[in-house]
DNA sequence: TATATTAATGCGATTATATCGCATTAATCG
DNA sequence: CGATTAATGCGATATAATCGCATTAATATA
């Protein structure tokens, strides 16, 4: 936990957590809304995907179509930096994944870097 | 020019070019319409700027913010494909410039890489 | 130069994503 | 059980971007 707030545990965030890490795939918060059978309003389901993100539980990924996806973390836990790696997002089956390819950069002397966000398009294994 | 469709050349047109031609920094729809002294409707704007697109005389970046900006293309002249680069957001001056830092990847065999979309997210070095 | 063609524009409406305020509900703890 | 307050539901709101359509104007042609 990043932030030392108290959170409670609910039906909606297992829920969430649930169809999350039972994904590969990130997930927008509609396409998680629907996974989930009883219905949870929308404001809700960002409430707690954006709780998740600042627990670290969650990690964001804003794709080239402006949209926001979710996924889980997998270094997350521990005190380790959560690994900073591409996406994927394929064209033709309109998912997008993580890929386990870390983001590397040499970047100039002065520019401090303290996120990335990374998207490769195009058409993935599965389609081409 | 990618695309075979007639263009107009258009004050609207020649004042966006303009302002990006003289900027080092990608910028927001909105931006570059207030570096612009006459009224331009919004909708011409969003247009023109697509336009300039699929022309390859601009490429568009999608930051982390969701949206969309802006930047002259150096490459896309000739027939070379545009040079894939990082982008650099800072949380302080709230500017998108071009690295000249290519995005390089190796990516599982069976992918197809289309285009990338690449933002670092950090304090840029005007402002460290 | 005058006229025809149609790309480009302005304007309003519309779509879509995401957030916010506030009253209510319910998780947690003593 | 009762108190505290995090979490939720609902409606309103903010913002980005696009779309339909009538009008304007850039360009080509006579
Ligand atoms: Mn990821
Ligand atoms: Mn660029
Ligand atoms: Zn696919
Ligand atoms: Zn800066």
């Amino acid at each position: 936990m990043l932030n030392d707030m108290k959170r409670r545990n609910t039906p909606t965030k297992q829920a969430v957590l649930s169809v999350l890490s039972s994904s590969t795939k990130a997930m927008s918060p509609d396409a998680i809304k629907k996974k989930i059978d009883v219905s949870i309003d929308r404001a809700t389901i960002y409430r707690v995907l954006n709780r998740f993100c600042d627990d670290g539980v969650l990690h964001r990924v804003v794709a080239d179509d402006g949209k926001q996806y979710f996924a889980m973390c997998q270094k997350c836990d521990e005190n380790e930096k959560p690994l900073q790696h591409f996406h994927f997002r394929c064209t033709h089956c309109e998912t997008i994944e993580c890929l386990p390819l870390p983001v590397n950069y040499t970047i100039a002397k002065g520019y401090e870097v303290k996120n990335v966000n990374c998207v490769l398009i195009g058409v993935c294994k599965d389609c081409a």
